[in-house]
DNA sequence: TTATCATTTGAACGATTGTTCAAATGATTA
DNA sequence: TAATCATTTGAACAATCGTTCAAATGATAA
């Protein structure tokens, strides 16, 4: 966390009676920074359109490693890297059977978050 | 677009004749490619805790650049910076008043976004 | 066992990102 | 006009990211 220079403490842009209280009001509800980190984290796997790609690959039905690869046309190593993120952000599971790996979403969440942002696209 | 070296044509995992179905319907129903990449680009300015903090800092109401900056105890260049982010993805909007520029929610959008990810964190 | 297949993993690379610093606008006041 | 304030902008930097390549697992079959 950096150290703030430019922001004096308390008063700014000359007016200092309105300021005071909202950045007493808003303090007290920002949620933690812990939370607001993890937030953050979860997005990031968003923020990429082969792992978004990959998600609506999963979109109906389990499909394996190689098929995804397929799909998206790129390397089974690719896919591979981007479904470790996507799995250790909970939004996809996977099973084995045999020598095939699985994978499939893991809640609805991901068809929600990801029909929130087409809105703002597409109303916007 | 990297060229795709592992991945065969039709047939993988030694299993072809469900997996061509597949794809077929895969490729029917996955969006275009342009939609894939401006959401993750949307996505792209949730993924960083500084743009969420100033996110929630608009969600009461709107606030000039160095209050926003104070709260974050960040530099005014730093928030300007990511304001700038935030209003080219259209989720914040601001009016001059003098000197001042006061910044806004955009839309709802935002609280539903970020409503659904808290969701997601906490459920899971 | 050996061989092969499906997948994962680690290192390396260029590309992108967030912040800092300094300089440049935009707007008000003297 | 000049001076000051609020904000923006551009360049630079370290840090992070996504892909590639090669090597390593994990599992099945010969």
């Amino acid at each position: 966390m950096p150290e703030s220079k430019n922001a004096p403490l308390g008063d700014c842009c000359e007016e200092t009676a309105v300021h005071e209280d909202l950045i007493e009001s808003v303090r007290a509800d920002m949620p933690d920074i812990a939370v607001l980190y993890d937030l953050a984290e979860l997005y990031r796997i968003f923020a990429d359109s082969t792992r978004i790609r990959i998600l609506y690959v999963l979109f109906e039905k389990e499909v394996c490693v190689c098929d995804i690869a397929e799909l998206l046309n790129m390397t089974v190593s690719a896919v591979s890297h981007q479904l470790r993120l996507l799995r250790g952000a909970h939004l996809v599971r996977f099973r084995r059977v045999g020598k095939v790996c699985f994978y499939s979403l893991a809640d609805d969440h991901v068809k929600t978050i990801i029909g929130q942002g087409i809105e703002h696209l597409t109303e916007g």
